[in-house]
DNA sequence: GCCTCCATGATCAAGATCGATATCGCCAAC
DNA sequence: GTTGGCGATATCGATCTTGATCATGGAGGC
């Protein structure tokens, strides 16, 4: 599933154009990934909340060279499943 | 940041009711969902990748008794950043 | 609709982080 | 205002992450 399908299913289901779902879904995720750079987190009863964490970690691998490279600085986005994603049970 | 301000966030910038954002945010969260119990993994250029990924651990640990547990069975939802949330240095 | 562009995936290694279970309080959602 | 999902906690091991590069494909332009 990509951007197009997400703004197909909002074309399904609400009166909108392709055009205006696309903007949609791009509005969204932009407001989402300022909200995140911001610090703020996302939550969502029943489908997941994203936290922004800092980074603990300062040790990584370069394949390349072999050598270990210190990881400079961060923060990492942790997108953590709600209930209804995390009840999920396959086979 | 909840389901709210992302329907506002929604409102001040396409032409829409509030009650019309909370259906869209609503809807879109509901079609991601059903596309991550499905197996499918959902790509968005610039935002980020949810990808369901089968549990491969097998030890948890419970609290009151202390004893390990076996983590049941069960997929994952992992979301990866994309570049822009990547790229994101605080201090 | 097809082509082009650039982001994303995989890889290796080492070390830190996550996850699961259970309970209570808090806040998101209705 | 009510309901109930979510956070935090603890332990221990497996998974993930970070970096660079090539190939694939998401996404936008014509």
């Amino acid at each position: 599933m990509i951007k197009i399908d997400i703004a197909n299913a909002l074309m399904q289901t609400l009166p909108v154009s392709k055009a205006t779902a696309l903007q949609v879904v791009d509005l969204l995720t932009e407001r989402m990934k300022k909200a995140l750079l911001d610090g703020d987190r996302i939550e969502i009863r029943g489908f997941g909340v994203f936290e922004p964490r800092p980074r603990k970690r300062g040790l990584g691998r370069n394949i390349k060279t072999g050598q270990s490279v210190e990881i400079p600085k961060g923060k990492s986005i942790r997108f953590k499943p709600g209930k209804d994603l995390r009840d999920i049970d396959v086979e």
